[in-house]
RNA sequence: GGAGGGGUGGCAGAGUGGUUGAAUGCGGCGGUCUCGAAAACCGUUUAGCCGGCAAACCCGGUUACGAGGGUUCGAAUCCCUCCUCCUCCGCCA
């Protein structure tokens, strides 16, 4: 959610900020409603302000035993009254339709996001380690989906036989690597200073709201009973831990972290990464949640995505990170950096982690602030950063094509080996 | 699932229809006192929205006592629904 004191003041700002994003605002329908809805809120407080007065003297007539002129004084009122219910219906118009048109309008990109329509034109701002060359080896990289079916460690069918398509079964070594995977991402978070948490993977629509998924994407969520959805990234529950409340600034910045399953519909995505675990309904991350101040959170940023690379760099995948340019940013961030990771099935890079810097527009949404005495009265909204760190699934799929041998099996990669108590993954006996 | 009791300002805790945005205590902030600190004393201390304005937390108005509806000239105070917390019983891991 944007200021709207912004949005009224400075119009041309949000104007910039949707050219950008290559979207549009309806400018004029945002400055009849509010313009509207002022005009109704003037006079219905005036109103108001008239029946609490004449509320009092009626109070006071009645203590003095005048009943008659307190009966005239009461019609008076009631009349008043039946203006201010007309008057709050046309408000309550104007004030959903004002948070309608609001909470369907994105966050304001920085200044460093580049200009661009889509995906093709984000910008490489750097690139780590050197893709595997198979010709070289003499031999054909397999697709993680069948290394992962020949080992016995993937299965896709018996997935769909317990849900339906796009969810999948980990067998032996496969659920094993998940484990792994997870425990090495939270036990380096862990280790370098982000507090883990282990929230609910059910969550409501006031949580939702917050972090912008609705009400605009509501297709995209995951429904389970009338109001409550499964979460699509632990992002979600980790930032609305302090939704409606103020931190001391003293505390920030805040580094969390959590594991947990994401759920997504994936709606409108059918024909796309159809084969194999890159586009699934259910899939297991690490997410990293960070809570700023204003002026450190682009620093924070840095750190977060210095925190994905790591993960990477360790698993030696070789990686290159894109800056979003302003056609591609998501809905609340105000910059985005995804970390693509080397995918041999794909002969290119394929988004692994996307690191967001929200600003105020979650804090906003949610309404969570900080203080700082030392330097201003009251409380501010503080700024939001979401980040994974990383996904299980990507990353076993990575490693799986960017570590398979010509024999089929997979090498573990070295910091992995204390968590799965093998070098290389073979087949599964039990199939 | 059943029965009962609560949800009030940063915290504690009054308040059962009228000038209560809300007593009192604690905390916070400012001041007096002090070499300084403590203590004591004095004062002060909620937020959103609308308007005044170029602006301001400067003034006026309005809204808010878990949330939403209702009764009433008027509701923190009465009624209804929901959420939530606590206690007891039942059930289950």
């Amino acid at each position: 959610m944007l200021d709207i004191r912004l949005l009224r003041e400075h119009p041309e700002v949000l104007d910039a900020a949707m050219a950008k994003r290559h979207g549009s605002w309806d400018k004029e329908r945002f400055q009849s409603i509010d313009a509207k809805r002022r005009e109704v809120i003037a006079e219905v407080e005036q109103l108001r302000a008239q029946r609490n007065a004449t509320s009092k003297q009626i109070g006071a007539l009645m203590g003095q035993g005048k009943k008659d002129e307190a009966e005239a004084a009461k019609e008076g009122v009631r009349k008043i009254n039946d203006r201010i219910d007309e008057l709050t219906v046309q408000q309550n118009e104007a004030d959903e339709a004002l948070h309608e048109l609001m909470t369907h309008i994105p966050n304001i990109p920085a200044e460093g996001v580049p200009e661009g329509k889509d995906d093709s034109e984000n910008v490489e701002v750097k690139k780590w380690g050197t893709p595997r060359d198979f010709a070289a080896e003499g031999f054909e990289p397999k697709p993680h989906w069948d290394l992962g079916t020949s080992l016995g460690i993937l299965d896709f069918d018996r997935g769909v036989k317990l849900a339906e398509s796009r969810f999948t079964v980990l067998a032996g070594m496969g659920g094993r690597l998940e484990r792994a995977l997870i425990n090495y991402f939270l036990d380096t978070h862990a280790k370098h200073g982000f507090k883990e948490f282990w929230p609910p993977v059910v969550c409501n629509r006031d949580t939702l709201y917050g972090t912008g998924q609705l009400p605009k994407f509501e297709d995209d969520a995951f429904h389970v009973l009338p109001d409550f959805f499964l979460i699509p990234t632990a992002e979600v529950v980790l930032t609305n831990l302090h939704r409606d409340e103020t931190l001391p600034g003293d505390t920030l910045p805040r580094h969390y972290t959590a594991f947990t399953p994401c759920f997504r519909e994936e709606a409108g995505s059918a024909g796309r990464d159809t084969r194999g675990i890159i586009r699934v309904h259910e899939f297991d991350k690490v997410e990293m949640v960070m809570f700023a101040r204003p002026e450190d959170s682009d620093n924070q940023l840095k750190a977060m995505i210095g925190e994905a690379e790591f993960l990477l760099q360790e698993l030696k995948l070789p990686y290159h990170i894109v800056n979003l340019c302003g056609g591609d940013l998501g809905f609340s961030a105000r910059q985005t950096f995804d970390i693509e990771v080397w995918l041999p099935s794909y002969n290119n890079y394929k988004e692994i982690s996307s690191c967001s810097n929200c600003g105020d527009f979650q804090a906003r949404r949610a309404n969570i602030r900080y203080t700082d005495p030392s330097q201003f009265k009251g409380s501010r909204y503080l700024h939001t950063l979401n980040g994974s760190g990383l996904p299980a699934g990507r990353t076993m799929a990575a490693i799986m094509e960017n570590y398979q041998n010509p024999d089929g099996t997979i090498t573990v990669p070295e910091v992995l080996r204390p968590y799965m108590g093998c070098d290389v993954i073979g087949e599964e006996k039990l199939k």
